[in-house]
DNA sequence: CTCGTAGTTCGAAGTTCGTCAAACATCGTA
DNA sequence: TACGATGTTTGACGAACTTCGAACTACGAG
C-alpha cells in the first residue's frame, strides 16, 4: 500500500531531513531534470535496489515525491505542486543550491 | 577552539541536516529574529545545556552559525553573509516556511 | 580566595539511519 | 506454465544521532 502524506500534513523539517541524504538529493534532482515520471530502476545511485526502496520510501512520507503504481513499474514524480504551495520557493532552492554546488564542484 | 568551515566549504547536505532537527531549526530562527548576536543560554529549548551545546555545534560545523567567546559568554550568530553567498536565497525560504509552519500550527 | 554564572567535555543509554542480502510478489511474455 | 524483469519486504549490522547527568574550565563579583 503507498501512502502519502497530505498537501497540508507535510512538515518542513522531514523535507529537510529528506533532502539531506546524498543519494535523495540526487533523485529529487534527477525528477526535476526529467520534470515528469520516472522508474526507480532509472536512477544512476550506487546502491542497491532495496536500499532505493528504503529512500524512496522516506521521499514519499516526507511527501516529497508522489509514486504509482503501473504493472510491475512503480512511478516516481515530484510533488512540486504541493511543496510549492506549502513551502513557497524552498524547493527550487534547494534544488538550484544542489544543482550549483555540483557545478563547482566543492 | 571554536572551528568554522570557510565559506565555500559549506555543503547543502550539512545545512539541511543541522536544520532538519527542531532544537535547531527553532535556534536558527530565534537568531534569525535577534539580528546579531545571543547567549547560548537565552534561547527557549526544553534541553539541558549539555544538549545545547551540541546542537550549537552541529549548527557550526555546518556553517550555519558562527560562534566567538567572549569572557564567560559564548556568541551565537547567523551566517547569513555565507550562506546566501553560497546558496542564494535558500536560507530565507527556510526560515519562511519555519514560521508559517508555525503560524499554521500545523 | 570563594562563590556563582556560563558553558564545555566526557561517557552512557537508547534511538534512528543507511546499507545490504535473501526471499518474496507481481506482471508480461515465450 | 515457466521465465525474466521490476520492485518490495524482512532481518541484520555498524554508524551516526539525540539526550542526559556528572565533572570540569574559565571568568567576574564580593
Amino acid at each position: 500500500m503507498i501512502s502519502h502524506p497530505e498537501r497540508n500534513q507535510i512538515q518542513l523539517e522531514g523535507v529537510l531531513h529528506a533532502l539531506s541524504d546524498p543519494v535523495r538529493l540526487r533523485i529529487a534532482l534527477e525528477l526535476a531534470e526529467a520534470g515528469g515520471e520516472r522508474r526507480c530502476g532509472s536512477f544512476e545511485c550506487a546502491v542497491t535496489k532495496s536500499t532505493m526502496t528504503h529512500h524512496f520510501k522516506v521521499l514519499r512520507e516526507a511527501g516529497v515525491i508522489r509514486q504509482r503504481q503501473e504493472a510491475t513499474l512503480r512511478l516516481t514524480s515530484l510533488r512540486r505542486d504541493d511543496l510549492d504551495a506549502r513551502f513557497p520557493g524552498l524547493l527550487d532552492r534547494i534544488l538550484q543550491a544542489a544543482e550549483e554546488e555540483a557545478v563547482v564542484g566543492a
